[in-house]
DNA sequence: TCTGGGGTCCTAGGACCC
DNA sequence: TCTGGGGTCCTAGGACCC
């Protein structure tokens, strides 16, 4: 016997979430912006009807939000993040076997639960979130993590399935893929949509009969394996346990161009810091490093500079002060005066767990000084809030932090914000 | 004036080795 | 007189996700 996937997502998340919080908001339209309050990430379904993109940038679509009174947000991740850490504790607590996907979405492996009544175990799913976080959600239920999406999509749109779709039977299963259009389908992105609509394949269910040599020559063993699933075959298990990141990013857009060396010091600093935290944070060591900047790519009529550099270091390492030292390093070989840069950036690579540590003799760091100053460093980070201590480098003022003109307060995770609204 | 950020995986092609 | 073949490792680039 096969098992059975359910695939649970917050319906135009980051929008619902500001809704608990503000219920005047329910009903009208309202947007989120992205970082820096440069393009529309999240929509509600009153701003969707009227027209508004997602990843549309925010100035182009600023006719319509003036004209119809949209109400337009800064992102708030300390909020968002709270409120998905309780949508998935909520989710989990129907299934030990659970994946967190991603900030809105989970999965559950529902294992033979053929007998139960699935429409009703969806149902409650997603009465039970509403009631609880006052989040709307939907539910597919299917035989493969895929389908189980698909199904998901369908029940977003369709009246008759009230938010659950459960698709187990081959019959059903069919009419979902026939209705659904080939770029809907999860993995196909904006290219294979395109190529595979020149091979005539445009709906799910064309690329469920596409033979297996076509898939993989024109999609890669990825594709095939969306294929198989489109099947029924199950080809992805839940993954339970997040596995550690392999590559470790910061970047960030300035909310004003940036020419001076030292700001760049200061953003490159405080990315790193950022970076080197997360690093420590899933008990991680880099060996290699990269900084990057680039000028503002919209704009012709400016003069434009990319550049990244990469760094080997010589000793595996998590320490802020020695990746910063590297940083700046790096960041000096690359800046070059007179362009006005819109964007930096680190990335951290080539991650070893913390534990296995492997001496250089040529070493001259203090390396257990350096790990019990990050220590304290984290707790205080964690007990008093971070920035509160830093790098020197970071700087004060950060004149080149980015834009949030519309911002909100964190209502569940800052004591001062949680007292205001009591 | 104004266009996000943080990840994943796969493949092709070059370098290098024997 | 007239240039092999096979394996491995690394990297850049391209596709995808939310």
């Amino acid at each position: 016997m096969t098992s059975l996937f359910l695939h649970a997502d917050i319906n135009n998340c980051y929008a619902s979430i500001f809704r608990i919080f503000k219920p005047e908001l329910n009903g009208v339209p309202l947007v989120v912006l992205s970082n820096n309050d440069g393009s529309i990430i999240a929509r509600s379904q009153e701003a969707k009807d009227l027209g508004i993109q997602m990843g549309q940038p925010f100035f182009e679509a600023k006719p319509i939000i003036d004209k119809y009174q949209v109400r337009v947000y800064s992102s708030n991740y300390p909020l968002f993040h709270d409120m998905s850490t309780r949508f998935h504790r909520t989710l989990g607590t129907f299934s030990l076997h659970q994946e967190i996907y991603s900030i809105d979405e989970g999965f559950l492996d529902l294992g033979n639960f053929y007998q139960t009544n699935l429409q009703q175990y969806g149902a409650d799913i997603k009465r039970t979130v509403w009631k609880w976080l006052g989040l709307p959600i939907c539910v597919g239920i299917a035989p493969t993590k895929t389908l189980a999406k698909l199904a998901n999509r369908i029940a977003k749109k369709s009246k008759k399935a009230q938010g659950v779709l459960v698709l187990n039977q081959p019959a059903h299963i069919t009419a979902a893929l026939k209705i659904t259009d080939v770029g809907d389908v999860w993995g196909i992105g904006r290219q294979y949509a395109t190529k595979l609509r020149n091979f005539g394949v445009l709906t799910a269910w064309d690329l469920a009969n596409v033979n297996d040599a076509f898939a993989k020559k024109h999609l890669t063993i990825v594709g095939l394996r969306i294929v198989k699933e489109l099947r029924g075959e199950a080809c992805a298990d839940l993954e339970i346990e997040p596995p550690a990141k392999k590559g470790i990013c910061t970047r960030r857009s300035f909310g004003q161009p940036v020419m001076s060396l030292d700001l760049l010091q200061e953003a490159v600093a405080t990315y790193m810091t950022r970076s080197a935290f997360k690093l420590r944070k899933q008990k991680s060591r880099c060996s290699q490093l990269s900084v990057f900047v680039e000028t503002n790519p919209f704009n012709p009529n400016q003069a434009q500079y990319n550049n990244c550099k990469t760094i080997q270091l010589p000793v595996p390492t998590n320490s802020t002060l020695e990746l910063v030292s590297y940083a700046l390093t790096a960041l000096k070989a690359i800046y070059r005066e007179g362009y006005k840069y819109k964007k930096a950036g680190v990335l951290l690579d080539d991650i070893s767990p913390a534990t296995a540590m492997q001496g250089n003799i040529f070493d001259t760091i203090d390396r257990g000084k350096h790990l019990d100053l990050m220590q304290t460093l984290d707790l205080l980070s964690s007990k008093m809030g971070s920035g509160l201590v830093k790098v020197a480098k970071e700087g004060m003022e950060k004149s080149w932090k980015m834009r949030q003109d519309y911002s909100t307060p964190c209502y569940t995770t800052r004591l001062e914000d949680i007292l205001v609204v009591r």
